[in-house]
DNA sequence: TCGATCTAGTACAACGATACAGAAAGGGTC
DNA sequence: GACCCTTTCTGTATCGTTGTACTAGATCGA
């Protein structure tokens, strides 16, 4: 049984291989009736148009382009932040008639480099036009195989790579505005919950030598925060395990049962801060009132629950990436989309 | 500038381009001298291992499943479930070495063939070597496209059809467990929640002619309830958008503000149930008391919540759709994964 | 010492398409 | 009728690999 190609076809309809080839390419370049035939043909032989693989080898075109993400499937996509960027870069993907290739890599650890070698191997194998680097750590090997294939890759880290392209969400000034908000309000003791790498286990404040174990996300808005509420505040962050609700309420019952309570916190994503909530509720306490709380990335919940939160343009971060990568007269290197602090109900003055 | 190939490392290197293959492909087939050689030079010209493309054609093996799926990106992976399904196929994707293509289509309405074309091109275009339809409706034609392509193709959703391989669960087990359960504590009367197709907009009944809106899924899981709960039981589907939270909410205030109260509600997804549960606090009523409350699929939050509902091995289906398409040892054609009900709080015997 | 087997490497033909140059036929213009 | 332009189609080189068949030399057992 042999395979039907283009040559079979063009046999069959008395034609050549390359007016077969125009029949499905440029329809323009033959005449109606013979484009008929040539399809008709096709379809009695079961011919199920071009190959895609020879295709891309000879018109040097993947037809898709890779995203790269660090973490495993089950937790990169757990949150409605993650969903809604690939939502929007599926979208931009999908005008341009180009697939989405999802290629999951290994966290790298620096001490262990021969670990590297899957996901290099994995971003070696990819039949794909370009590459989106979701939250992969600057050093990651994968990105040095992207750009030795001569891949064209966006970042949403900055790591000041004149080879790279980068979407960036202004991390700095989210955590600026709502710790002014918080300081504002008067709560000098603010609790962080954070979000790392280690899964979930007993919640404990972030020791210095845990700072490598946080999402890079998580670091700078930590930083920024913790910059923003000042000397005269005092500072606590726990860190809870992978970004999900059970690890909100675990860091927030941490915080809500020590001895000196802190007046608001303030957690690194909404997913966290919606487990908070829950915790700060069993506890017969009052969102809002009690104790303030505060999210990040303003998913569809947080307005559901009243959540002041800082918005970020997700769905437009995910079209950006997809642009710069598809879009030949976007030419932009580097964009830094401002984001929105969202005042709700969860964050009120800080009780005396 | 040229690009640097198997050709230019073996002219630089003085061996011939199958030494310079087999470098990469096969160690053992040449001595060490000569490959540390090769791999050398292959480094100093910037050449990144072998075209993923090129070797696609030549072996006729993408190195890549393709994900089909109807909705929405943003709809298809905003439920922990198909988070869980994607994460067990990568899985099994990983360890083959094997890549995960997302391919969007378009829903398809029969009464609008025409539309069926950007879904079948982009069917017809994915480099794969096989295709996963997720809750793609049978008749869609970008299954068709894959069968014209000779892909394998395995579905979640049964249409007695030779050519293609299934994993199923059992829905109608679920359905009468979660029927009989009710029945037993006394319900009967019953409100059901769906989703669908539709955007949320108002709660309403689900009239027949509704019934080609609702998710496949959904569609069976509805219809064994309702046979489960019987004759004597009084049954109100509502439907109340996607599968959201929110689309829960205002499915459950539909039926909670209804003159006839259900003493029961059936959700025929755990999103959907938290949604539901946040309503019934909200009027003030006590979940598992005076209104029982069900789920399905046992999402975490659904153990965090206490509610009763219906156990999916998700990730497991996962797996089994990916062994199907790459483990030839694998030979099994159609497997049925049981359910299991789960009873927790949010369910009791319905009051007098 | 001789044929047999093994090792390390080479040469060349695919894989299935598209790009490009060119040819044949038809039509319009002066 | 010569000329040029369009339209429609053909022929062939090429994309960058890998598989297969082959060769030269080394190794080995009897």
């Amino acid at each position: 049984m042999v395979r039907v190609t283009l040559k079979t076809v063009a046999e069959e309809a008395g034609v050549s291989v390359s007016t077969v080839s125009n029949a499905y390419n440029k329809p323009d370049q033959l005449s109606t009736a013979v484009r008929e035939r040539v399809l008709a043909t096709a379809k009695r032989l079961g011919y199920a148009g071009p190959d895609p693989a020879a295709r891309s080898l000879r018109s040097q075109r993947a037809g898709a382009i890779g995203l790269l993400f660090t973490e495993q499937l089950s937790y990169a996509f757990s949150d409605p932040y993650s969903v809604g960027l690939l939502a929007g870069l599926a979208q931009v993907a999908e005008t341009h008639r180009t697939g989405l290739l999802l290629i999951p890599l290994e966290h790298f650890d620096p001490s262990r480099p021969q670990d590297a070698e899957p996901s290099a191997q994995a971003m070696r194998q990819a039949v794909v036009d370009g590459v989106v680097a979701y939250c992969v750590d600057a050093d990651h090997p994968a990105r040095e195989v992207a750009l030795e294939r001569g891949l064209p890759l966006v970042s949403t880290i900055d790591d000041a790579d004149e080879r790279q392209r980068y979407v960036l969400i202004d991390e700095e000034g989210a955590g600026r505005a709502l710790g002014r908000h918080l300081r504002d309000l008067g709560h000098r003791s603010v609790g962080i919950i954070v979000d790392g790498r280690a899964p979930l286990g007993e919640a404990r404040v972030v020791r210095p030598e845990d700072e490598a174990d946080l999402f890079v996300d998580s670091r700078a808005r930590l930083t920024s925060l913790r910059d923003a509420l000042g000397p005269q505040a005092t500072v606590t962050a726990v860190f809870a395990g992978h970004n999900s609700q059970e690890a909100g309420a675990a860091g927030a019952a941490f915080l809500l049962d020590r001895q000196d309570r802190p007046s608001a916190i303030a957690c690194i994503s909404d997913v966290l801060a919606l487990g908070a909530r829950d915790a700060v509720h069993q506890r017969g306490l009052e969102v809002g009132r009690e104790v303030s709380l505060t999210g990040f990335d303003d998913i569809p919940r947080a307005e559901a629950v009243g959540l002041t939160t800082v918005r970020q343009p997700i769905a437009e971060k995910g079209r950006l990436l997809g642009r710069m990568l598809l879009d030949p007269d976007y030419t932009e290197r580097r964009v830094l989309l401002p984001t929105e602090l969202v005042v709700r109900s969860s964050t009120g003055p800080a009780p005396r």
